[in-house]
RNA sequence: GGUGCGGUAGUUCAGUUUGGUUAGAAUACCGGCCUGUCACGCCGGGGGUCGCGGGUUCGAGUCCCGUCCGCACCGCCA
């Protein structure tokens, strides 16, 4: 037997027990007459101590340990002299009586420590010991706390988990495929896929009327924080259920981890906010309602007082800045350069601060005190406040107050990482009209159903029709979206019309689909949540990467594994593949 | 595809604006001393292709051009 004990379960009850412990060791001090090591495990750390005067050899060979060897040591459990009230094993140590080096390690390139010296590229190369590091191993401990809890609330609702294949079809719709070429059949590629999607309409089809899987998916484009090739979502699908079933199915799931994994309970249902209303009132989809701060269109009353700028535009909104009407004209000048990056794109921002009694705006030339007085009026400002107003086109004006109001809750400290604000978006736009195709695509997925009332748009106005889709967004972050789907092959055809595919196409992409739908298809919605970011909230990471084992960086490599990488010839000749580069 | 920031001891960074002696600090590492440490302490030591290539110059870590790599973002992500 290895070990009797982990390095993190020994206290002062365990006085006097020989035990024998195994792990890392995190640092050694050594006093000259006696030597202190700090012993790690995934549990804790326990304190060895070697004493000089009783075994002078074993303590010459304690002194001897290196940072990361991994040892086994035999000994007492002993109550401290001086305790460490900082661990939790802090009242106890080892008195050793034996030593065993199980393995030596070289120097680790960074600290194995909770503040790490390690940069993000050094930390990845050797993940393996970034893993060993406590925060990134707690990280790893929630994600299997949440795939557990997440097991438990479906399994006790009949949900059943079926796994389904990674070899599939292309499809052009939506994101860039992964290809993986077919030996057996030269010239044709399986594809990974996106999503599970059509697959678990299948088993709808089937019957398992309650499905999920937690599966990873993937997706060839552009990587970002929260945004990986290779990503899991908990992949979910019902039979004989309206939107409203889903949603509380779903809420009930992730109320189940918050409190499972967080200790936390909503006890108020979910808010649910209409797409149009997000976008009006917070200039996104997925707004952050950590805080307030919505989003005024003051178009009207702002026009017509001979300022070019806004009697030119198509719209002109404005945030309130509670409390920021002491602002400095550099805070001002920082806000605005903040608006003008190009990654921003607004052309100009312009504010009013209502102070000692009067108002002070950057437009004043244009605008009386009576009408400065509206403005107040309008946001509601008191003294003390700040107004920031934004014009242009309006999808434009709308997504940088979007950006502005988020960065005002960072400057004033309204995004408390420790508080949670989940909602539903509801009733999305069902297609989006790209100008460069000169089509309209599904803003979800082409399965999703129109919504009733709006199915007689379809034909002489597509981009007025809502969906029934919906998305759940925690703290400004798409953490999950699904939708009803279409089980009826007239409307199935009909959307794929508007979407602009022949029948021959329609068939030839989703034929199986459509084809399985002819066998008494029920009527079904879904919903799907991605695992990773939903660790990453619970987390409180701005990245997914430290919520998952081994992520890929920035340009989608493993710099660890060396992933991507060259392939042998004969393998590439096998597949009937050549590389031309 | 684009924008911004970065690349200098094992590691994290300073030095680059204004080119000029032997490129520094902290930490880690190695050696010595130390019997209650827990960020142990004290003394000493080793450690550099300044990402790479080219150019300007008497002289380049520093200026210019190119390139590679990393991070964040835009595009993209049904």
């Amino acid at each position: 037997m290895y070990r009797t004990n982990s390095c993190g379960e020994l206290n002062g009850a365990d006085s006097g027990k020989e035990v024998t412990l195994c792990g890392w060791v995190q640092k050694s001090r050594d006093l000259g007459g006696m030597t202190f090591v700090d012993l790690r495990d995934r549990y804790g750390i326990t304190q060895l101590v070697f004493d000089m005067e009783s075994n002078a050899t074993l303590c010459g060979k304690a002194r001897k340990l290196g940072r990361e060897f991994v040892i086994q040591v035999r000994g007492i459990v002993r109550e401290r002299s001086n305790k460490n009230p900082k661990i939790s094993t802090g009242g106890i140590e080892i008195d050793v009586t034996e030593l065993n080096i199980l393995s030596g390690s070289e120097v680790p390139p960074f600290t194995i420590e909770d503040e790490t010296d390690g940069g993000d590229e050094l930390r990845m190369k050797y993940r393996y010991l970034d893993l060993r590091r406590n925060p990134v191993k707690n990280n790893i401990l929630l994600r299997h706390k949440v795939t557990k809890a997440t097991r438990g609330y479906l399994d006790s609702l009949d949900f059943v988990e079926v796994e389904t294949p990674v070899l599939v079809n292309s499809t052009p719709e939506g994101a860039r495929d992964f290809l993986v070429p077919s030996r057996m059949h030269p010239g044709t590629f399986y594809a990974l896929p996106q999503s599970p999607q059509t697959l678990k309409q299948l088993l709808m089809v089937a019957g398992f009327d309650r499905y999920y899987q937690i599966v990873k998916c993937f997706r060839d484009e552009d990587l970002r924080a929260d945004r990986q090739p290779e990503f899991t979502q908990i992949d979910c699908e019902m039979s004989f259920v309206e939107r409203d079933d889903v949603l509380s199915t779903f809420e009930g799931m992730i109320k189940h981890l918050f409190r499972e994994v967080k200790k936390i309970d909503f006890k108020e249902p979910f808010i649910k906010l209409s797409y149009s209303e997000a976008m009006e009132s917070y200039g996104s989809d997925k707004p952050d309602l950590r805080f307030g701060m919505k989003i005024q269109d003051v178009t009207s009353l702002v026009k017509g007082q001979g300022f070019v700028v806004f009697d030119g535009a198509e719209y002109i909104g404005g945030i309130l800045a509670k409390g920021c009407g002491n602002y400095s004209r550099k805070q001002l000048d920082d806000l605005t350069e903040f608006v003008k990056r190009p990654q921003v794109g607004a052309k100009g921002l312009v504010y009013m601060r209502y102070g000692n009694g009067g108002f002070k705006s950057s437009v004043d030339k244009f605008y009386s005190e009576d009408e400065l007085k509206k403005w107040a009026d309008r946001f509601g400002a008191c003294e003390g406040d700040l107004i920031l107003l934004i014009s242009g086109d309006k999808k434009q004006s709308l997504s940088a107050l979007c950006e502005l109001r988020l960065e005002m809750g960072n400057w004033l400290g309204l995004r408390n990482k420790d508080q949670y604000f989940p909602l539903w978006v509801v009733d999305f736009p069902l297609l989006e009209w790209d100008g460069e195709t000169g089509r309209f695509y599904a803003m979800h997925h082409p399965f999703t159903s129109p919504k009733p009332e709006d199915i007689h748009l379809m034909e002489k106005d597509p981009g007025k029709v809502r969906a029934n889709a919906y998305d759940l967004v925690i703290n400004g972050v798409e953490i999950g979206g699904g939708s009803v789907r279409i089980h009826d092959s007239n409307i199935q055809q009909l959307m794929f019309k508007t979407l602009g595919f022949s029948k021959e196409e329609a068939q030839r992409q989703f034929g199986f689909l459509m084809n399985a739908f002819k066998f008494g298809a029920p009527p079904h919605a879904g919903i799907a949540f991605g695992m990773d970011r939903l660790v990453s909230i619970f987390t409180g990471e701005d990245s997914i990467r430290d919520c998952m084992a081994f992520p890929k960086n920035n340009s989608g490599r493993d710099i660890m594994l060396e992933t991507p990488s060259p392939v042998a010839g004969q393998q590439l000749k096998e597949l009937g593949i050549s590389v031309n580069k």
